[in-house]
DNA sequence: GCAAGTAATGGTCACGTGACCATTTATGCA
DNA sequence: TGCATAAATGGTCACGTGACCATTACTTGC
């Protein structure tokens, strides 16, 4: 694999003069870099971005840890945030932390060997790794949280405006005249401490309505947990009139489990989901949704990020809450009883 | 940051001695031992793994250039060779082709610079970059491609078997009685030289039937392109009966074609498609399809890499095949008038 | 034709590690 | 105790680059 010594050679000149061809060719005599320019050419010179680090101490690469890649919204993130960084020659190494704050450490130390100059963190749940976070950011490592952030994080962060949602999704419910309605599920502050459920029951004390005790329960947020949970809370004597479900994924295992019990979406219970996945559109009925901006939030972070890295950190951290967009479909409706 | 000269000079032993406690710790006195990883742990020292590549000449790391991120298929694919890799310490490099050929070079050269060890590949349509490849081969990067292998490919690949699938399917399809079966969409030499599309003719000729020239249309394997597609076909005076989605995505647009004709599934069309994807089983009726086998698929690759790059490339290209699996959910029925 | 100034070009070294070989220390046995 | 041998430990250098400073070639004006 030839070096830039190899193209100085071959081009007869020094190997600062041949570097220079590549990062500040107009210091160069037109025919000094036509003649450097040549020898890259028939070397097929590509310059050692692992060399270039090691001696800048800044990499060009980018972590960015996920909580689950199948999700269609991280994948989105992924893409965004790839395309973005590559724009500016930077790599994007990618780990999914599956929520595990365990896994989620094995891949920060993986991340911090190859020394990534920027990371984009969907925090785990659990116990959080901030003491190893905060190391991460010693050494000069750019931290953003997306998506989720540790109370009282010290780190910045880019997200969904999830209050407002919540608060417009309960909001939307109660106007329809929903007074029993669940989320899935509820907020619990080590298993899912996320912004969403927390503030759930805020919203519902928002527009005259107490939480229901029953309703409330912990559940990863996982399609199996909620088909479970859509089973429970259904079959309860008083059962929901209208489910909020708090992520894409939920929303599948919710719409199975009311099909098969044979219930009828909105006639007899209404369902109201965040993220405007694909499929959402495809089912009987096409569900209401409320709609994350993944694009440009994922374009926000990785600017923030690449910001960050090449021109230092901002004096305060970057806190950037985007709205969210409810899309009505015809998936929540009046509850029974209510205006016939 | 500290280095091993930090850790050694710390623990009072050479660099070499401080090292061995990492790489090789049985070689050391136990005394020993316990003095350097105090001190490790004291300064919370980690080995720089870029300093190490450029060394070792090898690095720990592996490229993943997928065609789409967002597709389900390769979410799963990004995921299981993410957990794979990183298990034996390497870091995934991740980027995505969008199926173009352009892109797919600049990326190439992003994974040359960063000089991943090995290469994970769903080559992108269109000219292809070979001589690039060749190049990256000849410089130490194990290539291996996946899901999609260039005609008279040097390197190894990992895929589905597609031919047996599309025969089943199309043979599934014609023992329902089905004689007008239309692929999404129809092989073209540059556009989509896919494998599924190539032998889909073939598949018809071995059940007695010959390719209806009109039904043969190239289009990306979008869903826009195959909700197209779809809208086209079924508005034809000899619209076809049955319709074969080469791709998950393309399933969708043409579900989403079919429901705006009115038509029903599978009463006025079958619908069969590639990919087991969440959705398909959430819609009414719940589709058929052929399912691949993405994380057998995805550690089969990610394994075969790994080994090709810590102990050599493999004396004969890799040249895996994995089987699909039909999934019959009700979404294909006779044709009209057959049975009736 | 020459000094002064600018435009080009060159030389050297450190980044942190791992490979390789050299040296010191412990152990076993006569 | 002394010596051979094995077990531990140590020293040095190159990987390819970019930062930094040094030097040479060219222009300009008088």
């Amino acid at each position: 694999m030839p070096n830039i010594l190899d193209v100085a050679k071959r081009a007869g000149v020094s190997p600062t003069t041949a570097k220079r061809a590549i990062q500040e060719p107009r210091l160069l005599r037109p025919a000094t870099l036509a003649r450097v320019q040549r020898a890259i050419e028939e070397l097929g010179y590509e310059p050692d971005q692992l060399a270039g680090s090691l001696r800048r101490v800044r990499t060009r690469t980018v972590g960015l840890m996920v909580g689950n890649i199948i999700e269609p919204f991280f994948a989105a993130l992924i893409r965004t945030v790839a395309h973005e960084v590559r724009a500016r020659g930077y790599a994007l190494m990618v780990a999914d932390s599956e929520y595990d704050s365990g896994l989620e450490l094995e891949n920060l130390r993986m991340f911090s060997g190859q020394r990534v100059s920027g990371l984009l963190l969907r925090s785990a749940f659990g116990s959080p790794n901030l003491e190893y976070l905060k190391q991460m950011q010693k050494r000069g490592t750019y931290i953003l949280q997306i998506d989720h952030f540790y109370p009282g994080s010290p780190f910045g962060y880019v997200m969904l405006d999830a209050q407002g949602c919540v608060f417009e999704g309960v909001r939307y419910l109660r106007d329809l005249g929903h007074c029993r309605i669940a989320s899935l599920g509820a907020y619990h502050p080590t298993l899912t401490p996320d912004e969403r459920s927390r503030v759930f029951p805020l919203a519902l004390n928002a527009v005259g309505l107490s939480p229901n005790p029953t309703y409330q329960r912990a559940i990863p947020r996982s399609e199996e947990a909620a088909y479970a949970l859509t089973l429970e809370l259904l079959r309860l004597d008083e059962p929901p009139t209208a489910l909020f479900s708090l992520t894409g994924t939920e929303a599948a295992g919710a719409f199975r489990a009311v099909r098969e019990l044979g219930l009828r979406i909105p006639e007899d219970v209404s369902l109201l989901t965040f993220d405007n996945y694909s499929w959402t559109s495809l089912v009987t009925p096409p569900l209401d949704v409320i709609e994350q901006p993944v694009e440009t939030m994922g374009r926000a972070a990785a600017r923030v990020v690449l910001a960050a890295v090449e021109e230092g950190p901002p004096p305060e951290p970057v806190r950037l809450l985007f709205p969210g967009r409810l899309i009505k479909r015809g998936s929540c409706a009046p509850p029974r009883g209510v205006w016939s």
